[in-house]
DNA sequence: AATGAAAAAAACGGACC
DNA sequence: GGTCCGTTTTTTTCATT
């Protein structure tokens, strides 16, 4: 772990909110020059601390997407097909996320698809190419609550 | 749902990856003056379309969090506690995504927690606040192979 | 109504101390 | 880290379709 200060771990928490702040907007808020600010956030960046700057979409402005949440349960936990299987999900961009876990399945996804058949012929094409993917349950989102990548960064 | 034209969702595909793109940048990949792509986007932005723009962590560098995925079941769905929950896993920063689903649990919670202590402290917390909660199972995340927020827009 | 080009204003990114 | 200053980017304005 990178040794972050309180200035460091200040800004993280801001431009998790707002990665549109000015440098001297954040200047208001840390008790530093936007110069300070702007050679820390570079720092930060160039660490690989800030991975990148994304833009957060409204989902129903861009057709009403559903979210479905796969539990899928593998056959084999070889390495060569996790890597496939990896690469898969990393090429398939109605997958927004994806999470190796203990427990009954052994992989959670967080899928966005346009509706029940979509994601049915996403799903269907995800066991064909991945052969050791033995079955999956579905759960479907009737609502988002809550949507976003923020981790908490003590201060 | 807005109307979007060719060029905006071109555009929302490109700030869905990086919001740091210049407006110049952005005018070799749509063909459009920058002037053109920054009054889109600042058009955009002003009807929600883009909700806002964010910087994306690397999760190892503020201190190895782990994220556990939660299943919540409620007893009852009235409204009112609907909404206290909701309020509940707005303002708990850890809670990364909330969704209401169908299937066996009521509420998939995506959780970023230091360990399994402070995660069962949460867990804790919100069975007490909300007590409408029943019961709740766990999966913990052993590993992130994808972490984003993209809805894929069609072109 | 929306575009491209050109102007003004703001923000950024080094070099310096 | 703060200040200064040239450069880049954004924002505003304007003429054009």
């Amino acid at each position: 772990m990178t040794d972050l200060d309180r200035f460091d771990r200040q800004l993280l928490n801001l431009v998790q909110q707002d990665a549109a702040l000015t440098a001297e907007q954040l200047a208001e808020h840390v008790s530093l020059s936007a110069s300070a600010i702007q050679r820390r956030l570079k720092r930060l960046r160039e660490q690989g601390v800030i991975q990148r700057q994304i833009a957060v979409l409204d989902a129903a402005a861009v057709g009403q997407p559903t979210t479905f949440i796969a539990n899928l349960q593998v056959e084999s936990e070889r390495p060569e097909l996790m890597a496939r299987l990896r690469a898969w999900l990393d090429a398939e961009a109605a997958v927004q996320q994806a999470f190796y876990v203990t427990g009954e399945a052994d992989f959670v996804l967080v899928v966005t698809s346009w509706d029940a058949v979509s994601y049915e012929a996403l799903m269907a094409r995800l066991l064909a190419d991945n052969p050791h993917v033995r079955r999956y349950t579905t759960q479907v989102a009737m609502g988002v609550l809550k949507r976003g990548l923020v981790l908490p960064v003590p201060q």
